[in-house]
RNA sequence: GGCCAGGUAGCUCAGUUGGUACGAGCAUCCGCCUGAAAAGCGGAGGGUCGCCGGUUCGACCCCGGCCCUGGCCA
């Protein structure tokens, strides 16, 4: 019998295998059900690009929360956190383990950890991005300091947008801005955190392979058919690795080929920020991604929770 | 074979009438991130300035020779 409220979380830099490690955990688990926690699959449409489970894999195991927004949807972590924590309490309720998988570290410390965010307003936002765009951020960040000196203080001049978020959430909470992300501690009981480890220079290798066959599956036209419906005017959904690329190519901005190169190069970067982000997370039992019994030590690390 | 341009950071290139390389972008490594986190911002490391010799107090910059790359002419 499973213990109760189980929450497994699978997590790595893109390329390493965690859809694949989460589906054969489902399997030899049981009762046990996949939620997405990467922010560009949660669209529809953008398939090949964010190399989302087929519809096969997913017939395999109920899979959540991929496919649920437009292009021109906007993704925000607050509406994922909401999102996420109740596909965790249906699942639960369902008597089944969920299990997270994703490499938005943001999005994995907004179901796992203590925040809340502030709200948000469109009107504000705007008027003080328009602020940002007409006095710069070094002038913008003056004004944060006479309204919220702690914040000023470690949010640098130079990140305007750091600056309009902060000034956002003083205007509407009337309150200082926390400016700094709490520490890895989760809302959850029984939580553990399996991490896959591989070495960059494999790596690199792998996401080289990978945007090739990509290409070779049609990535292109999907971009092309995403841009009919919207995506260009997708706030986030357009800067995604490759659309973002692609995008520009069929703006005549750059060759395909140059597209080609960088969605490699922007992917390997993305890559070891993943990765360089997920190792401050001290609950994380980090695994050899091409260890022979990986699946056995999965199973073993979910049976010693990370708290 | 001759002429021209060029050989400076891993890559693409700036730069100095001879006085310790002012470098930049990209890459690499690292840090920050609370409603755009596949986004945004920042820091660091890294160069015997093609090779050999000469002139000079002193050369990456001047002179000679050589090697390499690209283009033009034959």
């Amino acid at each position: 019998m499973a213990p109760v409220d189980r929450i497994v979380g699978v997590v790595g830099p893109t390329a390493s295998g965690k859809s694949r490690l989460a589906v054969d955990l489902a399997q030899r688990l049981g009762q046990s059900e996949i939620v997405n926690v990467d922010s560009m699959q949660l669209y529809r449409g953008m398939d090949i690009g964010t190399a989302k489970p087929t519809i096969e894999e997913r017939s395999i195991v109920p899979h959540h929360l991929f496919d649920v927004l437009d292009v021109t949807d906007i993704a925000t972590v607050a509406e994922f956190q909401a999102m996420a924590r109740s596909t965790i309490a249906e699942c639960h309720h369902r008597g089944a383990t969920p299990i997270l998988v994703g490499g938005s570290a943001l999005y994995v410390r907004a179901v796992f950890d203590h925040l809340d965010f502030p709200g948000t307003d469109e009107d504000v936002r705007e008027r003080w991005t328009a602020e940002l765009e007409a006095r710069g951020s070094e002038a913008l960040h003056a004004e944060l300091a006479r309204r919220d000196p702690e914040a000023a203080a470690i949010i640098l001049p130079t990140n305007g947008r750091r600056i309009v978020r902060a000034l956002e959430v003083i205007e509407l909470t009337g309150e200082p801005f926390a400016a700094t992300m709490p520490p890895f501690e989760s809302v959850y009981e029984n939580v553990t955190l399996i991490g896959l480890d591989v070495p960059r220079d494999v790596l690199d290798v792998r996401l080289a392979d990978r945007v090739d066959a990509m290409w070779a599956d049609g990535f292109v036209d999907e971009v092309r058919a995403l841009r009919e419906v919207g995506l260009e005017d997708g706030f986030t959904a357009s800067r995604a690795l490759g659309y973002q690329q692609i995008l520009a190519f069929l703006r005549g901005e750059m060759t395909e080929d140059e597209a080609r190169e960088a969605t490699v190069t922007g992917t390997r970067k993305f890559a070891r920020r993943q990765d360089r982000d997920f190792r401050k997370d001290p609950r994380i039992h980090w695994l050899q991604h091409v260890a022979t019994d990986l699946l056995d030590q999965a199973i073993a690390a979910v049976g010693r929770p990370s708290l």
